[in-house]
DNA sequence: CGCCTTTGCGTAACCGTTTTCTCTTTTTGT
DNA sequence: ACAAAAAGAGAAAACGGTTACGCAAAGGCG
């Protein structure tokens, strides 16, 4: 079927293509009838609208860029984001709008000026703790709608952020290892002034000091997240106890997955049973979290919940798009969900 | 600054803005110097051109859509995809077109036929092997480009495909283990008819088969390719060789780095020395890979590049823009690397 | 040196929408 | 029943490019 205008809507319902478009834009000042007319011969000719022609007079953004370190998601590092982007991805393009991948690398490139230049980006989503801060400057200055991801910048205190609940999540977990009588913890994260396992961090220390367990909020902070850093974190842990001669924790809360199924491994090498001797609990759900012996309790991370809330706030930020835009530097908190299993005691 | 528009260049130059037209796009039949003064009135006023204009006359399309099976993205189960992802939206920014993340569960929304249907998608990147064979008719049945990536489907036989040197990395990964002196092997692997473990298994064969190794190409195919399909696939080989009495094999190729170290898990649990009692070796050379104990030596692939391949025959396929359009039912194959550790048996 | 072919450039129509302005028609108030 | 106001619908002018066509100047030829 050949490409079908305005103008043979027009013929076929009978009317002008001043009302046609009238109709197909929701505007008022058409009668009943006649919105029904054009509707029928719109559905009937199988219209679509030229997406070109409608934004060279209106001058829309009709896409959004997705920003994130490229290096991360090159090496198959962190899955964590895709899933994000996927979500975010569909849910805006149920609006009409297209979201574009933007590797951090490839931002200089003639695509994105090409993108911002001709108008066509409505906003940025930005993702990760680990771009570049003179990048988010320099997107922000673009004076276009911007919404972190797992971030904060503290120079764009006005900005959203859309993240998981990670001090809630983080809580939730502990309280479930003092439900077991644990009562001497530890927590193993990366970073501090990254803003997820700061605040995993927080969670884990509020719930212990409303619990008034032993010992205080023991912490061990790594420079990096991965496998080898939960490995590396567990010995350090190990070597405290015996210098200091305290205690040693009865569970350990990990500030993700990659960390705990390191602190497993660790801890098992040193001779640990895992949960007898020392309970874990991770954070995020990853795939290998259910396949580790034992299979790793957890927090489950809704990836997908974020990118969708992500893609609300930025639609709600283009102007009349939706009817709420949001309050000037507010952050949406995704829920978590524990995810029960055998590292911590249970029994299931 | 204000947008400028073609007139504006064509009044700082002197010019019609059919000369600017053509300048700017590289036609010929216009003067060497009136072509210079046209480009430097252009770089003097920041000229951007409007997209949405210039597709209303040429109805060229401006993107391109990324089709990946949803679900496995969703819970962070898959990495690889992302990194082709990024790469290959980076390459087709690079020629001024956008890449469109389309997750299938959305494939029948409003999203997608507005794009299809107001004639802005020039084609189809489409990754992985789950993706189901309808809507890969569907997609192909839109008449536009389509390109598949890790994946080949009988009923499309003359669609191009990218992928990694499967076969030659397994035989790359084999040659290496020879030379380390085993003669005994044995193959871990997902279902046959998925293309990558299917190429991989072939590779490892041949190989096999070319030096005259003992045993044929032992093979234990599961239906999954996770960590925990491995660690299964290892008991099963145990006990084929438990029950057939027949010498236990020297060496293990494994089709991806999941199963490699869900297999060493396994082996290390039965009480085998990796590498002195057997060899393992894995394939796709994700993070956790280097960080195993002892580290597994796997072949590289690179995904970016893969992203990038198949974005270039992308281009290819959409008249007139690049010179050479990929041959009828061409295969392209990305090349890999082997990355050696400790598992095969080197000390370094 | 005049005629014919190139070559270089400008004029104007067109792409498919949105939107302003205008003209009818209908509704409302008295 | 009549003027005034309101509502519905059409004509035409944008929006910012591309391109068919036409015309002048420059070059080739006998």
């Amino acid at each position: 079927m050949a490409r079908r205008t305005i103008r043979d809507v027009a013929a076929e319902a009978g009317v002008s293509v001043a009302t046609v478009s009238r109709v197909l834009n929701d505007k008022e000042g058409v009668g009943e009838k006649t919105r029904a007319r054009v509707l029928a011969a719109a559905a009937r000719l199988g219209f679509v609208p030229n997406d070109s022609a409608r934004r060279l007079t209106s001058a829309q953004p009709d896409s959004f860029g997705f920003i994130v370190r490229y290096h991360r998601v090159r090496r198959n590092e962190d899955p964590f984001y895709s899933a994000v982007l996927y979500a975010a991805s569909a849910e805006l393009g149920r609006h009409g709008y297209q979201l574009v991948p933007l590797p951090v690398g490839e931002m200089e490139a003639e695509h994105l000026r090409r993108l911002v230049g001709s108008g066509r980006l409505g906003g940025f989503l930005l993702a990760g703790p680990e771009v570049p801060a003179e990048l988010v400057r320099e997107v922000a200055a673009q004076g276009l709608p911007l919404v972190l991801i797992d971030n904060r910048d503290p120079e764009l205190p006005n900005t959203p952020v859309v993240a998981g609940d990670d001090q809630g999540g983080a809580a939730q977990a502990v309280q479930h290892l003092l439900t077991h009588g644990y009562r001497r913890f530890a927590c193993l994260c990366g970073p501090l002034t990254w803003p997820s396992s700061r605040n995993r961090y927080f969670g884990y220390a509020g719930a212990l000091a409303l619990a008034g367990a032993e010992g205080g909020a023991r912490v061990v902070s790594m420079p990096e997240t991965t496998e080898a850093s939960g490995y590396q974190a567990l010995l350090r842990l190990l070597e405290e106890v015996r210098t200091t001669g305290e205690p040693m924790p009865q569970a350990l809360f990990c500030a993700n997955d990659a960390m705990a199924l390191g602190a497993l491994r660790a801890a098992k090498d040193q001779g640990f049973r895992i949960p007898q001797d020392l309970a874990i609990v991770g954070f995020d759900d990853v795939a290998m979290a259910a396949e580790a012996t034992p299979p790793l309790t957890t927090v489950r991370v809704f990836t997908d919940r974020i990118g969708v809330a992500a893609a609300r706030v930025l639609l709600g930020m283009v102007a009349g798009d939706v009817a709420a835009p949001p309050v000037a530097g507010q952050t949406v908190l995704v829920g978590t969900e524990l995810v029960v299993r055998q590292s911590c005691g249970c029994t299931v």
